[in-house]
DNA sequence: GTAGGGTTAG
């Protein structure tokens, strides 16, 4: 519809171009009116007969019209005609003689009013609007009205704001709307504004004209035109202006509803999506619940949302109390309904549950709807049973995939099971199921390449992996970023640093750009491997391109830095974080504390801490190993004792096989035995598994006070509890049971894991 | 629906 066919439509025009009607009327116009039809009224054929009079007059280009007919015509009887005969005559003029008929009236009419002035000027804009480059005919005609002060009614404003909006005079637009006697602020041209407020990011603005609209009794309430635009305002984000938070999206949902006004379906699944994404699960259910009771249409796409959200927060009893409410309602649920459940299910590895959904949803008998399990729901499920070690059932549904019609395996599925596979180190059996790939026409792709490195790099093949990848390369498979990652990772645990950085170097040089994952896994290779020049270089290439160190990153360098004793470099690096906004989190402070510790720098490790503290963090049991080996270091067993006792009594850290290991270590060394002994004892009460340090450490205090008797014990225990001794295990108890001719009792201990292990 | 990464104490 044309803005001039609605305006035809709106009533106070329609009053002026039709006879009056009224029925309480009972002058001669009403009379006349009445006698006259079905013929076309008098009233408007005497209208058509004047209105031609005039145009013809004002045919001739304006110097030649005859001024003192027009002067008759229209002021002869000393007062100007109608608001409908001028606003008519004017709509059949051409633009510029519009304006001249305008400019005339303005110059000669008698007793000149605004309404006058503001209809035939709606008149001119009118005829301006439905002439070519109409535009800047307006944009003109609305300088014109400013510089002369013509009052704009608000058929001229509506047809106006839209064209200031086009050229961004959003400001303008808002003047002019607010000029507007609000008795007229209807609730288009009160769409129209806002629409040019939204559109221009002057959200505040906007949403106050709104909050007029959705006030209970507001006398022009929004429609669905406004529920429309409004809605798709909200969705879209980054535009210019600021955001509209999420709360508002709520509070205005909520608000339209009232006056029954619903986004439609895909805006309504949209606005839940973002709200979830942005964890407002609550306040998505709300709107989900409001337009169901509205009985607005609510499909399962929107719910699958919730539903998503829902599983993100691992909220499983929602989850079926919304599933609950979808079957109430008759929401069919899809594939991708069971999907998230399916999902769901799978990433909390409760995988038989997952499975009894499958075989429910297209077979279950209370299912009114049987829905069809698609690839993606297979390959839920595989991956899930291949992620807790269930690989062999997975090639089982695999089978049951081909026979299902439309439902062949592809690289997802193949890609899942070879993860399966690698994952419990069948590594032949993933490398089967690749060459069964191109058997079965499945293409590979680089994530089936990648699976394949990572899993011959995390059982010790890497140079297999190298070749692999070399042959994939000839096959022309292009590797990515997390190829290189994989690889450089895998050089960096065996310490081949060199071959790390050949292989960044390599990534570079093939035109493969790094993430900021395979910045940060050459830093850190880098620094635990005491590079920490090399480290620094990759720090500034990784700001190069445009990346951002954060924490973890920091922690790293500022270890490495510290086992270097680099101790004003460590300054210069936390400073740097400062600038940078990264704050310190609790394993900056553990490093830093457990460096000072460890130096025997008691007092500064105390600052360190109460900085921590200050910061709000809480102190985790590293936080307190470190403290305790402070006090250890120092001779102070008494002190590290006290704060052992404080951490599981007064802060709820319960202390575990690392502190005891401090202690009773540090306990040994200054011959405190029993009460290392003692500590044995309160592990075991309190279930903290003993490990090969610990029982070294006890070897030790033991051998000195010559507790054979112990030891023996202890030995057993290792055995039970399947504790590998190592080197120093056997360097201590070889020395000290040949020294006192207990080596059948060694012979002993070293055939108890032979046993153990051939058991296993 | 599938792949890669980094941090602290003995």
């Amino acid at each position: 519809m044309t803005i001039y066919a609605a305006a035809k439509q709106s009533k106070p025009l329609r009053r002026f171009l039709k006879p009056q009607t009224h029925k309480t009327h009972s002058s001669s116009l009403f009379l006349r009116s009445l006698s006259a039809e079905p013929n076309p009224p008098l009233q408007e054929e005497d209208d058509e007969s004047y209105i031609a009079q005039v145009v013809q007059l004002l045919q001739p280009s304006e110097k030649d019209w005859n001024f003192k007919q027009l002067h008759h015509l229209l002021f002869s009887d000393g007062s100007n005609p109608s608001l409908s005969r001028l606003f008519r005559i004017t709509r059949r003029l051409n633009y510029s003689k519009a304006l001249d008929f305008f400019d005339y009236l303005r110059a000669n009419s008698p007793n000149q009013e605004d309404s006058e002035l503001s209809s035939t000027f709606h008149a001119v804009l009118d005829v301006a609007s439905r002439e070519p480059s109409s535009q800047n005919k307006l944009l003109e005609l609305y300088r014109r009205s400013k510089e002369l002060s013509i009052p704009l009614n608000i058929k001229a404003t509506t047809l106006l704001i839209p064209c200031l909006g086009r050229v961004g005079m959003v400001d303008e637009a808002l003047i002019a709307f607010n000029k507007i006697d609000p008795s007229c602020k209807n609730t288009h041209v009160r769409n129209l504004i806002i629409r040019e407020l939204l559109k221009w990011g002057q959200v505040d603005d906007a949403l106050h004209l709104l909050d007029e609209m959705l006030e209970a009794k507001a006398e022009f309430p929004p429609d669905s035109v406004t529920g429309d635009f409004v809605f798709g305002a909200l969705l879209k984000r980054g535009r210019a202006g600021r955001q509209i938070s999420e709360d508002e999206i709520f509070g205005l949902v909520v608000k339209f509803g009232k006056h029954g006004v619903f986004p439609d379906k895909l805006k309504l699944t949209q606005l839940i999506m973002k709200l979830c994404r942005n964890g407002k699960i609550d306040d998505a259910l709300d709107i989900l619940y409001d337009v169901m009771k509205s009985e607005g249409v609510v499909e399962a796409a929107s719910c699958n949302a919730v539903l998503t959200g829902l599983g993100r927060k691992n909220d499983f009893k929602r989850m079926n109390l919304l599933m609950a409410e979808m079957k109430e309602r008759n929401i069919q649920p899809d594939a991708v309904t069971f999907g998230i459940v399916i999902n769901f299910l799978c990433k909390s590895r409760r995988v038989d549950e997952a499975l009894e959904v499958f075989e429910k949803m297209n077979g279950g008998e209370n299912d009114r709807f049987p829905v069809e399990p698609d690839v993606i729901i297979y390959n839920t499920l595989i991956d899930g049973l291949c992620k807790v070690g269930r690989q062999e059932e997975g090639l089982q549904l695999m089978e049951r995939m081909r026979l299902q019609n439309g439902c062949a395996p592809n690289t997802v599925t193949y890609n899942c099971l070879i993860d399966g596979f690698n994952k419990v180190g069948e590594i032949e059996r993933a490398r089967e199921l690749f060459d069964e790939m191109e058997k079965e026409k499945v293409p590979p792709s680089v994530i089936t390449l990648n699976t394949l490195v990572d899993g011959m790099c995390k059982h010790g093949r890497i140079n297999s992996a190298v070749e692999f990848f070399n042959e994939m390369q000839s096959d022309g498979m292009k590797g990515n970023a997390t190829t290189y990652t994989t690889l450089i990772s895998a050089f960096c645990n065996v310490n081949n640093i060199n071959k790390a950085m050949q292989l960044f170097d390599e990534m570079l040089r093939v035109g493969c750009t790094p993430d900021a994952i395979a910045y940060y896994s050459l830093i850190s290779g880098l620094s635990r491997a005491g590079r920490l020049d090399d480290a620094s270089f990759v720090v500034s290439k990784l700001k190069e391109a445009g990346f951002r160190m954060d924490a973890v990153s920091y922690n790293v360098l500022i270890n490495g830095l510290s086992k270097k004793s680099k101790v004003e470099k460590v300054y210069e690096m936390l400073k740097e974080m400062e600038e940078n906004g990264v704050k310190p989190d609790v394993i900056t402070y553990n490093t830093l504390m457990s460096y000072f510790s460890k130096t025997g720098r008691l007092e500064t490790a105390h600052e360190v801490l109460r900085k921590m503290l200050s910061e709000g963090l809480v102190p985790t049991v590293v936080t307190y190993g470190a403290l305790i080996h402070a006090y250890c270091l120092n001779g102070d067993t008494n002190e590290a004792m006290k704060i052992f006792r404080e951490m599981s009594c007064a802060s709820k850290v319960p202390p575990n096989t690392v502190i005891f290991n401090i202690l009773i270590d540090s306990l040994c060394k200054r011959s405190e035995v029993e009460l290392a002994l003692s500590l044995m004892d309160e592990m075991r009460v309190k279930g903290v598994k003993p490990s090969t340090t610990t029982y070294n450490a006890m070897f030790k205090g033991l051998r000195e006070k010559n507790l054979l008797d112990k030891a023996f014990k202890f030995m057993d225990r290792m055995v039970v509890q399947a504790c590998n001794p190592d080197y120093i295990t056997m360097e201590i108890l070889t020395e000290w049971l040949s020294a006192v001719g207990e080596t059948e009792k060694l012979r002993n201990f070293v055939k108890g894991y032979e046993v153990s292990v051939s058991s296993a």
